[in-house]
DNA sequence: GTGAAAGCGCTAACAA
DNA sequence: TTGTTAGCGCTTTCAC
């Protein structure tokens, strides 16, 4: 009834546990004759053998596990929380190709434990607000790669859609001075402040959603301006308040077919997860330091 | 530069590491004088002590690991992948809340292995496919809690929302005997057979959608007909090509707020993923065999 | 080529 | 009340 272990292949097959150790593992640095290995092979099949991977963890001292890691607060609006879980889904498929089990957890203040509980091999961590991260981070030596957050310390590598290039494009869209801006409430200051100078317009000209209700006042009030829109998650609600064509929209989740035709939208050439994944297998595939770009910036197409 | 463990409190405290265990998890059976319980807290303490949940698990044999398996396949359009993420967030808050960890994982064919490997305590499952599933699913000793599927045996544990319930409801608001419906494609045959049979309506009325397209060109046909849309996102597509007071729109993932206004919505009293961790915490908590209710169905308010 | 054995960090009898 | 000890299931040196 109970699971089979390494240990019952070997005594079925009459071997050391080690030698099923080295067939199942297929250990580069042992050679096996083909005998034994066919024998332990067909054993370990005819028992249903399954490993049990917190004991291999415990001694080989990889967990195996990704963190996905995401604030509550960032959860809260629905385009916040549709944007990340679109991200996070993604990256669980991608991690899972490259033999990664993903742990997804929604963080309660400053509740990093877990990255030290469960030995995760990478970590990564969407819109970190600085202070409250910046203060822990040094506990852990873990690949840490952060996701629409600006952290200025090598330390972390960063993975965001180019804001800048995309805003440029966004306006060339709407070829007209007098624009506005809405966008998502980042935890982030850094990138919220740093979306404002790029977007080079005053205050009032702005509106940094919290609630769905802001959304359609704001928009109310520019009732006859251009704008651009940041989250084709809000745009897609704006789209129901405003007439299309007046809005550029910047697809920061990969979902512009939810927009309507008329409205000009941006969209990147590659998906925030992809690169971040890329990048984690980078950090952890080769020599360390790894080459610490500070940042990398998705391109818009 | 290492994690201190067990040990190394154990030796600085001059106590054994058995009694740090009994400290740090303040075992019910042990009594320790309260000057050795400090004394132990604040070596902890300063050592900035973290266990590790893989040698701990390889002894207790729980894993404090619940799964969330989304067949790849399910995730594939917008209005699924959403209803079901949204689903996995809330559940996971919720597992988080009572002390659990949470599992990401899309599952690709019948790769389940997960559920071994990681010696899961508890397993979600959404749009369970019955072939697939049911062949393997005696393999596993863990509460399964399958979420939007209907599956037959007692082994298996289900929620859903009361869809019957719902379409009555959704009747009457439409109060119309010439109605058609709208719903997303299920892997389950059961329930997507069930859903058709509890609609009363003959197929050319039923368009069960798999591509965007599909959508607007069914109701283009029905432009004067009222119908039901089952999924809210299904539903706020929907509204971009139809006249929203002709649409009943039942909301399965819990975001009403998507739809106009002028759409009738049916909600539900309870969301899936607080009936579902609920189901699981009795499961894991109570003697076994639990009193094993079929099927939940969580009623429309 | 193969296996004995040490140990990863922790828990839980069982002694003392 | 506390400590000793025997593993949990696996990997990996290092002798044979």
């Amino acid at each position: 009834m109970k699971k089979p272990t390494l240990k019952d292949i070997a005594a079925r097959a009459s071997v050391s546990s080690a030698t099923v150790s080295y067939v199942l593992n297929n250990a580069a640095k042992q050679s096996i004759p083909a005998e034994t290995r066919e024998k332990v092979l067909k054993i370990a099949e005819e028992l249903g053998y399954v490993p049990n991977l917190a004991a291999r963890s415990l001694v080989s001292r990889k967990s195996g596990l990704a963190g996905i890691l995401i604030s509550r607060e960032s959860t809260r609006s629905v385009w916040r929380r549709h944007k990340f879980l679109e991200a996070a889904n993604e990256l669980e498929q991608l991690l899972s190709d490259s033999g990664y089990h993903t742990l997804l957890f929604s963080l309660r203040d400053d509740s990093y434990q877990i990255i030290a509980e469960r030995k995760l091999d990478a970590v990564f961590l969407f819109d970190a607000a600085e202070e409250e991260f910046y203060a822990i981070a040094n506990q852990f030596d873990v690949p840490l790669v952060l996701i629409d957050s600006m952290l200025d310390d090598p330390l972390f590598h960063k993975i965001l859609p180019s804001y800048e290039e995309a805003i440029r494009q966004a306006e060339g869209f709407l070829n007209q001075e007098d624009r506005f801006l809405v966008m998502e409430q980042f935890r982030n200051k850094a990138l919220k402040e740093e979306i404002i100078r790029l977007s080079g317009l005053k205050e009032t000209d702005i509106c940094i959603i919290e609630e769905e209700e802001q959304l359609y006042s704001f928009l109310l009030k520019k009732r006859h301006r251009k704008g651009i829109i940041i989250n084709e998650y809000l745009g897609a609600m704006a789209i129901n308040h405003f007439p299309p064509e007046q809005l550029a929209v910047i697809c920061t989740a990969g979902n512009e077919n939810l927009l309507h035709p008329e409205a000009a939208a941006v969209t990147f050439a590659e998906s925030i997860a992809s690169a971040a994944c890329k990048r984690m297998l980078e950090l952890l595939n080769s020599e360390w330091p790894a080459e610490s770009k500070k940042y990398v910036w998705i391109k818009p197409t």
